[in-house]
DNA sequence: CGCCGTGTTGACTATTCTCAACCCAGGTGG
DNA sequence: CCACCTGGGTTGAGAATAGTCAACACGGCG
């Protein structure tokens, strides 16, 4: 299977081989994670980057007194904390869904990689934007949305970032996700989902099977939820020309 | 009056006379906006990287049926899309609560200052990943918290922030934001919000004079709102060593 | 003076939550 | 091989939270 992080950029950029081959040999320490295990917890000192190269897990954050909200999904070829170390400690955690597979990068192995080759850091680049984003449209999901909206601007952004990487086809995905993550994921309670997962599904838009998701209608429900891809930013011509540089910070 | 974006750095890291110069003369040109004008709208093309001197903002965005929610607040100090510019576009709406001044800096001043001075590169950065942990808290807050706590938590975050900037003291600060720009803040109808404050009210958390808010009791309201400061990360003490270099992406 | 924007209130409705029960499939141990 | 256990999905009923609509109060301002 071709290197996701590989496969992702080529939807947006066009990267020559010397590039494909730099991100599919920059060496870091793989780490296999079970379903439900963390890969990082709230306080942990930082380390390197993290790229998922196989597998769904998600960011959360929990209050005092137990609830839990998701703060964002993270798929294969998804960076994670692409420059959190500039703090110490994550102020939130990092937990697989489904069995996953993570590669480490040191800090070096990055900076390297970008000072070669600027097309990378540009994409890296791109990646932090899109993730920020996606943050604020999870903002207007979580705060305008309808129970039923929600589910299907979700369900929407997650075809569509699985499919950046191949990873559904003919409107089918996995989503190893239980309704209790769901409903910690759309603030509301599991019974909810439970109900509004039916409604999706009487209304002709998915269908599922197992931890399946099959999407009939993708305009009806992106329509549902009010979905506008346009946040996930996956053309390249919504970048500003490379004309620009910015100094690293110190 | 002090220059508030050195008023807010000098309360995490401690600039040298070159630097606050250096923030203090860096030219722009000013922009002056009246109370509910926007700053940038949804597909304007990005410019340089905007700073609020005086007054208060917002981001939001819209929905396709006029449903509006807000992303964050934007107080002096508070540096706009300090790396948005890598897209072509914005992807959302900033707008004036009050009367506000900006200076938006071309991107060539931007460079240089941090160029010139490593330590304001720094705080550039520990601005931009304050800007990414305030969204995550909005996501835990709209998906988590009941009306009360939320606004709860809207105003410890808001006085927080102001209090960094000089602008409350005593516990008193000017929230000039209408009860329906906070429904569409919380997540709520404008009636719920009128409720919502009532009940702080009567809780003794705070009190209100026009669009002042009085805080009597800021333990009380951080637990009534299940804050913790700590996603601001005011300490320096929060940031990583400057011991790592990040290559500039081009 | 009268208008408008904002805050407030009451009455009613809709949405969402809670609790408790039940079902089913898969895995385990006897 | 089967009884049991567990986790996850589903259902119903009732309660709590939040929304809608319509009215009114109040102050600033033309």
């Amino acid at each position: 299977m071709e290197h996701p992080l590989v496969r992702k950029l080529s939807n947006f950029t066009r990267l020559s081989n010397d590039e494909k081959d730099a991100l599919r040999n920059a060496s870091g320490r793989i780490r296999l994670l079970a379903a439900r295990e963390d890969l990082i917890k709230e306080d942990d000192p930082t380390e390197g980057v993290n790229l998922i190269l196989e597998g769904f897990a998600c960011r959360y954050k929990v209050l005092r007194d137990g609830r839990r909200q998701m703060l964002s999904y993270i798929v294969p070829g998804d960076m994670c904390d692409a420059r959190v170390f500039v703090l110490k400690r994550m102020d939130h955690s990092i937990s697989a869904f489904a069995p996953t597979r993570v590669v480490i990068y040191p800090r070096e192995a990055i900076l390297e990689l970008t000072y070669e080759f600027p097309r990378i850091a540009r994409a890296f680049w791109w990646n932090t934007l899109v993730e920020e984003a996606t943050a604020r449209e999870w903002i207007v999901n979580l705060g305008q949305r309808t129970a039923p909206e929600r589910a299907a601007h979700l369900l929407c952004e997650v075809y569509y970032r699985l499919r950046a990487v191949d990873m559904a086809s003919g409107g089918r995905f996995g989503l190893p996700v239980t309704q209790a993550e769901l409903a910690d994921t759309l603030g509301l309670s599991t019974v909810h989902v439970n109900r509004t997962l039916q409604t999706l599904r009487a209304e002709g838009l998915i269908s599922q099977d197992g931890r399946d998701v099959i999407v009939h209608d993708l305009p009806g429900l992106e329509k549902r939820g009010l979905f506008d891809a346009n946040y996930l930013h996956l053309r390249d011509e919504d970048l500003s020309p490379p004309d620009w540089r910015e100094r690293e910070p110190v």
